[in-house]
DNA sequence: AAAATTAAGGTCAGAGAAGGTCAAAACATC
DNA sequence: GATGTTTTGACCTTCTCTGACCTTAATTTT
């Protein structure tokens, strides 16, 4: 089995036991697993993204760490179909119809659906594209992923 | 858990039981917790900011002394202020500080708060230094100007 | 009253301790 | 052999802690 598969089961046997939030040293997985440190972003990266229902925290310098939560979604499952249709980029008025559908469901109060708005709209991601639409995918998802 | 983050603890601590403002002896604080005064002020520069809704006043010489107070926002709509604060970058650190204020004082629901926070963090606004803070700092005004 | 001493707190740069990024190389799969 | 996935390493950024040196205020000495 491949190294990743392995680091990836471990981990969510360990989120099992942990009631579904842990911890942990990225330079001390790395040496149990005999592996270099930046393997452990790429499982993580690509096994515990939001798209499969995670949060991924994490803070450097002394007593860093990683903190990985598997969501439980509170409302079975509509919202993380959402996020996977969301993608690596999205334009403001695609998110806009996302945003206003989950109000016309009830996910999202005016108040919720008016802050998502505004923090994915073009003034507030002054960026370039196709910058400016990345960085709205990562956004949105990570509001869908948080509000479950 | 980081020393740091024990007094920044034992702090907060001392101003919740002392009603929203303290007075503090650096050196006696640095003897408590063995470690070197200059510690006890990156502490305070660090959690204690202003952006994080803290006034910190001190004194040198014979009697001198740190005081922290707890600011609390004036009700309903100063939220004009609370932009203020923010100016043309801030750190994720900063901008939870201010926003945890806000729910503590009920100007935030909790998931009106998680949403903020999930679109401000350094996951979403996946950019370099110093592009984050500024685009942080954008998008942290235009959702209180949303919401004001 | 001025000078000296003592008693605070402030600043800043450097070392140490984590985690992050990115692209190239290696490996798999089709 | 082209494409996708995994592994690796060089280099980067952030956060914490420490100590040397500085400034200010109160107290004591002359």
């Amino acid at each position: 089995m491949k190294l990743s598969t392995v680091i990836e089961e471990f981990i969510n046997e360990m989120i099992s036991k942990e009631d579904g939030e842990i911890e942990l040293k990225r330079n001390e997985l790395a040496v149990q697993f005999s592996c270099v440190p930046s393997q452990i972003n790429y499982v993580i990266s690509t096994r515990f993204s939001p798209e499969r229902g995670y949060i991924v925290e994490s803070r450097r310098g002394g007593g860093g760490y990683i903190r990985i939560t598997k969501v439980i979604p509170s409302d079975g499952g509509d919202v993380l179909s959402l996020i996977n249709l969301v993608g690596e980029n999205i334009s403001f008025d695609d998110a806009k119809g996302m945003i206003k559908n989950c109000f016309d469901y009830e996910i999202l109060t005016e108040k919720e659906a008016k802050i998502i708005l505004a923090a994915i709209n073009e003034k507030s991601l002054s960026l370039r594209q196709p910058e400016q639409d990345r960085v709205r995918a990562k956004v949105l998802k990570n509001i869908l992923i948080n509000i479950m």
